[in-house]
DNA sequence: ACATATATCTCGTATAACGCACAAATTGGG
DNA sequence: CCCAATTTGTGCGTTATACGAGATATATGT
């Protein structure tokens, strides 16, 4: 086993057993992280128990679940780089001017993860999305505009290997025309799907111009009505860059 | 060094480096993280790398930084327990009620840390204390409910070990009366500060009736000439109570 | 009740993490 | 510009530690 010397195995496992956890079960078992991760069920217990001895995992009867306290994690995030001073009033100032919800989102692995909504009680509740949600990547505006900021090679990676759910008549499942749709993307620097993930909603993305290598999108959803005329849509889309590219000056991402 | 067999050290050592970054420096070296979490220089340059490799962190010249894939880590505890429609709406309900920005937070080492914050454009933008944000346990009355929820020989024990500020002229600095203070707010199950932590400001903060073992408590805070009559103070306690109250159903801490 | 799955524990072994020590590079002051 | 001081990278021998197999105990389910 050729293994690079300045990595430490040890802790990529203790952190693949932690990031094992998602919305997918909330209470898990020695057994089930030991399949997620692929590790043998000794070492998953020995990591699990490690985390439990610092807090982030709790442990109830024979089942293992995160603990609030892994919000510190973010929490230094967030604290170091000013996120509630920097990111969050702007996107709920540009959520008041166009009256929509607007979402921030980065790609963990196979998903797009919300890091962040605008928040105001003007917006109708959005569409059920909020902080924390995993949306697919395939099937969503912010998920193939993500999807688009990658490097092609990683795009067709990550193509190959998903499996791409069809949630509605109109979901696109041809890998082909899903490349198509990426690449028109990826030009367009915005993305609209019409009820591929849930019927009757649209949502709209486009890119965070990114400093670094994390690539982060801003996306609004309504009701496909509500963006039939083009008109309504570019303002939209006009809008989401300018906030865009107010949230760029912090350079976060 | 007798050692759990149990508990994975290297797993411990490389989440102390994780946890290593906070508000205090955003961009860290190898010598500066080495220094903070008493490892070897190699030991933490080689952890470093390791988190490095699978993006929670990033290298830019000689120094590192968190990078926004460490949300995923939150992601997962947000995602996963909804906090999204089981938290955030009720914390803006009563945010709205009451006309105050209500803040949720718990205890990470020896500050009290904002998880999570009502967003409303009526309240006038709180003071400066947004999600991520790292506030004393001593000078604040989050921070002192947060205490008075510990038992009371881990509360000791902070206390002993923590270096009290003084922020204000009215801080209270001696031990005694601190161990004191806090007594009181776990018998009254309240806690107001007025201008400990900055001058003129006064906090309020409930518990929340937690099942598991991580506390957690609410919070509000306004100029102390919004507070200065008892009656208004009794109101907000009343409603933080009921906010709690709501809240300790979906009983995720 | 049995059969299966899961969890816990012990322990010998291999190896990966460790930290020293040296070299190389970078920094900062005069 | 140079020199001292600090920091970073690397090699390597040592040892502690993570590992997984195997045995036991416990739980689950049919």
């Amino acid at each position: 086993m050729e293994q690079n010397r300045n990595i430490s195995t040890t802790f990529l496992k203790g952190l693949s057993v932690l990031k094992a956890f998602d919305d997918s079960q909330r209470h898990m078992t020695i057994a089930d992280l030991s399949r997620k991760t692929n590790l043998d069920a000794a070492t998953t217990r020995r990591l699990l128990l490690t985390l439990v001895h610092i807090g982030y995992v709790r442990k109830t009867g024979r089942t293992f679940s995160l603990s609030p306290l892994v919000l510190v994690l973010a929490g230094s995030f967030l604290g170091a780089n000013q996120f509630g001073r920097l990111v969050q009033p702007v996107l709920n100032r540009h959520a008041a001017l166009i009256g929509k919800a607007i979402v921030l989102a980065i790609r963990d692995e196979e998903r797009a993860l919300i890091v962040a909504q605008s928040t105001l009680d003007t917006s109708n509740v959005s569409f059920g999305f909020t902080v924390g949600s995993r949306l697919p990547l395939f099937q969503t505006a912010i998920g193939r505009m993500l999807l688009a900021c990658e490097n092609p090679d990683v795009a067709a990676a990550i193509l190959a290997s998903a499996d791409v759910e069809k949630h509605t008549p109109q979901t696109v499942v041809d890998p082909d025309a899903l490349r198509a749709i990426v690449r028109t993307c990826a030009n367009d620097m915005f993305s609209v799907v019409h009820g591929e993930f849930e019927a009757g909603v649209t949502g709209v993305a486009v890119p965070l111009k990114a400093e670094g290598d994390v690539k982060a999108v801003l996306g609004i959803s309504d009701t496909t009505a509500f963006f039939e005329s083009s008109d309504a849509r570019q303002t939209m889309i006009d809008d989401l860059r300018r906030c865009a590219l107010e949230m760029a000056h912090s350079n976060l991402f």
